[in-house]
DNA sequence: CGGACTATACGACAATCGTCATAAATTGCA
DNA sequence: TGCAATTTATGACGATTGTCGTATAGTCCG
């Protein structure tokens, strides 16, 4: 079985290399530099980089300019801050999250469409899983 | 339009504070220490309360053995954590994160009630507030 | 070849975090 | 009143984070 499980914790400058890592599917430093919105030193990047490979959570290539590429999935790693979040903030009750979530937030007719889906299947799944 | 002085940054350990803070409706040091889960020192939940009252998070009243109550409200907080989830993992996008809470976690009847309910009324307000 | 760039390696540093120990001040009682 | 228990005040210290500067190694072009 894979040894690699228990994603490090992550902070939020990691998390948003992580964040470009994701969108770009991988990037060279100098790329991930100018993918981030917001002005920050080269070296800091390149730091952020190395720390995010010490913690195992990217892989440095061999390639060239070097390329990093994420070794997470955005969903396993979101899925960790989100459950902490769950627990820390309403006790664990989804409810009050994805109250806040959808209220206050301008919602396309397309996303409420999926989230009536959401809940649907969540619904048929009870049912079929009763107890 | 209030002192809407930006919430501080929490950090992990902080966040459990404040949620003992937030169940037992403030606390004394004393108590604060008590009603954590795990072992940790007495100086240090004082440590973190102090920086917590010094973030402005927490209020520390002038009784006798002093009580500890939280200025923010646990929405509020989670809120920025959310916010920050939404824009860091799924880019903004509600629908994935509304997604992992609902799936792979059992729902009560009157949870899915009440995320049904949650749904409806964005729906309503949108329609209402097209423009 | 020999610079001009580009990419990497290193190291520095202050701020924050996580954990406490110890000392001083207060309070509640016997 | 005097002391033991409880509260508070401080100070410490290593780990992590956030940000860079500088120095060295590689590459590419004229």
């Amino acid at each position: 079985m894979g040894a690699r499980r228990k994603t490090a914790r992550l902070s939020a400058g990691e998390m948003e290399i992580m964040q470009v890592l994701w969108r770009l599917s991988g990037a060279t430093l100098s790329e991930a530099h100018g993918a981030l919105g917001r002005p920050l030193g080269y070296t800091t990047v390149q730091t952020r980089l190395n720390r995010l490979v010490e913690k195992g959570v990217v892989r440095r290539g061999s390639d060239r300019p070097a390329r990093y590429v994420a070794t997470v999935e955005p969903d396993e790693v979101g899925a960790r801050h989100l459950d902490l979040l769950l627990e820390r903030v309403s006790g664990g009750s989804v409810v009050p999250l994805v109250a806040h979530l959808v209220r206050d937030r301008e919602l396309t007719r397309e996303e409420i469409a999926e989230l009536k889906q959401l809940i649907r299947d969540a619904e048929k799944k009870r049912r079929a899983g009763e107890k």
